[in-house]
DNA sequence: ATTATAGGCTAATTTCGATTAGCCGTCAAG
DNA sequence: CTTGACGGCTAATCGAAATTAGCCTATAAT
């Protein structure tokens, strides 16, 4: 990785942790292993590191939005998945979701960084919560709606659905990206939330009973 | 209010706005009408500040868990109340508990305040996680608890159907505190939340359907 | 009436961190 | 082989805020 690179890489660490104001470019420059005035040979000055860090996250977002988007134009193909899908499916795909949110390196600094700087501009407020909040339950409706259709689910209200779903699972990475040593407890309450979203919104009997699922139904 | 109160109340609506490193000793000083030296005249300096309001947070929150654990300890006797709630009344519930976070003055600056500055101090982190995630989790807990035990909902892990009834609103909130204008849209939802959870744990049909309650049940 | 104290002000002073100036070595293109 | 641009360094400089000095008034207690 090049410098240029390195700096933007090194200061997101530093501003997820702890926030713009209070990381100076000395920091940065160390960090980096260089000085702090050799950073104005590639930035303009602190504040083009930081839009320089927004400019990469929206791009780093579309490419990742036209992915799940892929998913979510060929899903109504993917609906026969849909209608076969087992509890344990079930928490792998929210376990998954869970561990990307909160492993995925560059997530989770962008993530952190935005909680905190999110007061300072209004465009920052509305990138955590279209990240963080809205495309997850639209990608999530998505899917939930197919399992209706599918009379794998119920047939509540699934956008309601869909924040039962998922609103505990934001919620436990909101305690995991504050108190990092709480992950464990989190991974349980996380199992155990799916188990009982699935026991309450779950069609069938058979469904309930991991993997014996798609007896009665299917062609 | 006196001087040195005027300082606290406007540097945590300050601080709650834009982050203590956004904020200068001289905007506090106009909001409270003095100029900035005189701000000495009260506080060692503006970290002082900042202790002070941490301080005073600290004191009511003693002071408000107080309360909730003579509620909560009370509770037991409470049962009767529980045994005869109304899908209208969990509304209710719901309703005020979001309401009194949303728009409590003091509960929302200390919130988003502590929302900007969690991630400078471990121990602020904690005491976001404890106000606003652990202990609404558990006064909440005792109280599903009893509908419960009183057979109102069905006797599903209380700690998830605590969760279930909670991270949605919690999560309404943290999109209210960052997008105001969205409040309407999250006043909806959390209805509709309640009314599907009751659906989804109630234990009698006739739980569902307002108002009806409690004819084969009390005494 | 006297004086001590609280609390305000203006005018420095201090501090600290961002930024600029200007120098230097390396290395690739001509 | 020489030149220019790239990227690094040290030593200023700049600027913004925090903080201090020192003065003033009102008021309340002696």
């Amino acid at each position: 990785m090049d410098t240029k690179q390195r700096i933007l890489d090194e200061a997101l660490t530093l501003f997820s942790e702890k926030g713009y104001a209070n990381v100076f470019v000395a920091d940065i420059a160390e960090k980096v292993g260089i000085k702090a005035p050799s950073l104005y040979k590639h930035y303009k000055n602190k504040q083009a590191i930081f839009d320089a860090i927004i400019e990469e996250m929206n791009r780093r977002f579309l490419e990742e939005a036209g992915n799940l988007q892929i998913n979510g134009a060929d899903a109504t193909e993917d609906a026969e998945i849909y209608k076969h899908i087992s509890e344990e499916q079930l928490i792998t795909l929210g376990n998954n979701l869970f561990l990307y949110f909160l492993h995925d390196d560059y997530t989770r600094r962008f993530r952190k960084m935005l909680t905190i700087e999110q007061f300072h501009d209004k465009k920052l407020a509305t990138a955590y919560m279209k990240q963080y909040v809205d495309d997850p339950l639209s990608y999530q409706e998505i899917l939930l709606g197919l399992m209706v259709s599918a009379g794998v689910l119920q047939t509540e209200n699934v956008e309601i659905m869909t924040l039962h779903f998922y609103a505990p699972i934001y919620m436990l990475l909101t305690i995991c990206d504050r108190e990092p040593e709480r992950e464990k407890e989190a991974l349980i309450k996380l199992e155990a939330h799916i188990r009982q979203f699935n026991r309450l919104y779950a069609r069938n009997e058979e469904i309930i009973q991991d993997n014996k699922i798609s007896r009665r139904k299917k062609k």
